[in-house]
DNA sequence: GTCTATACTGAGATAGAC
DNA sequence: GTCTATCTCAGTATAGAC
């Protein structure tokens, strides 16, 4: 890779995470760079382009982890089907854990939210959705595909706002460490995902097949680990 | 409020929510509203400032109506604080369930994801979020406020992803009534709500001195309505 | 007070010289 | 591969018609 094209790629991949993409101009980026405008045209052909290549360098990385860390946790629990936490666990934690390039976490966050996916990077997660959405099924088997399906998007949308910002209210949370926010988010959806829907949430949430199932592949899992 | 005036609103409400706030231009917001482009500077000032007041044009209605069913289900419950599934739903209703504004419902959601929350509406929102937040302190007083904090980001962040979009997998899921999500939203994040951050998720959901707790208050509420 | 016509600056994109 | 010049369209500003 030529060094003018990868100097475009960090230096689009900073501001995209700082900025939010339609807010970046490739005139700041090459002012940054300290590239001609016309180089971006010529190496990645238009801005969006330039966003998908920025996403595909890296995206790989995360997704490979994600399947890692699942082989990882499904190999423990077997035969049993993995814990539901274990499997968000898995899911999160290299979205946040990208210890070189905090700039891409954000972007990461970004692009969900604001919809900026390309079709590109699509193809790329889908692949790693279907291998975890088929996790999910067998970690909770009596559970619809269909409220699987709004969990998980329920999910993905506290995942996205998380990448990108942190509560207002409280300006210490700016501070906390990316294992800290993914034990937190990890137990927030994971809960989720455990409680049925029908049955309301927590004031019912000791009732129901969907929770008593969970209890015990948890407690299977507490057995393992003394 | 004159004629030209209000088409431009109702123009921009409809296209920022369906196309976003950025990939929408003035210019089709005039050729759609049949007005002049400075119509629009002279009666907002600016893009931004037009947003702002697209925004608060119905963000009073909403919150109104938060406020009003926090206040209700705070009154059944007297003198025992609101239970947290009650009142994640006085939060969450309202923002899904503008009949007449559909458009507007997408708006939120994407004035939330794209972090264009200009500054005049979050001071509307603060408030809210303030009343909201002292509910759920009632709800749930041992848990640190900290941890809410992050509970309520992480709630924020599901509901702003669902306000403006629905589940890729499941084509079907476009078609489901607002009610119908609203509930399976509400009971995603209660349940979220009332888990202990510190214990892990979903394992050891039944220990932990929170979740007992939220049981005894979802148990009141349950003999109240027989 | 309202609205129109027009021009200005900066954005992304493109063609062609080197 | 790189750079200049230029195109179109974006948001913005202002002068002036009614």
């Amino acid at each position: 890779m030529t060094d003018t094209k990868e100097k475009i790629l960090n230096t689009a991949e900073w501001l995209f995470g700082q900025y939010g993409y339609s807010a970046t101009s490739l005139r700041h980026i090459i002012s940054e760079a300290g590239v001609n405008l016309a180089a971006i045209h010529y190496h990645f052909g238009s801005k969006q382009d330039l966003l998908d290549q920025v996403i595909l360098r890296k995206v790989g990385t995360v997704n490979e982890r994600r399947i890692k860390l699942l082989d990882q946790f499904e190999a423990e629990a077997a035969p049993k089907p993995a814990c539901v936490e274990k499997i968000v666990e898995a899911f999160i934690t290299p979205a946040f854990m990208l210890d070189k390039s905090p700039d891409f976490v954000k972007l990461m966050g970004r692009v969900h939210a604001e919809g900026l996916m390309p079709d590109i990077a699509q193809r790329h997660f889908q692949p790693v959705i279907d291998r975890f959405f088929a996790a999910l099924k067998r970690a909770l088997p009596w559970m619809p595909a269909e409220e699987l399906a709004w969990k998980a998007h329920f999910a993905l949308g506290a995942m996205a706002h998380t990448l990108t910002a942190r509560p207002a209210a409280y300006p210490e949370a700016a501070r906390e460490s990316p294992k800290k926010i993914v034990k937190r988010l990890v137990a927030f959806i994971s809960s989720g995902f455990c409680t049925p829907a029908e049955l309301g949430a927590c004031p019912r949430i000791r009732r129901g097949r969907a929770h008593g199932a969970c209890m015990a592949s948890a407690r299977r899992e507490e057995e393992a680990m003394r």
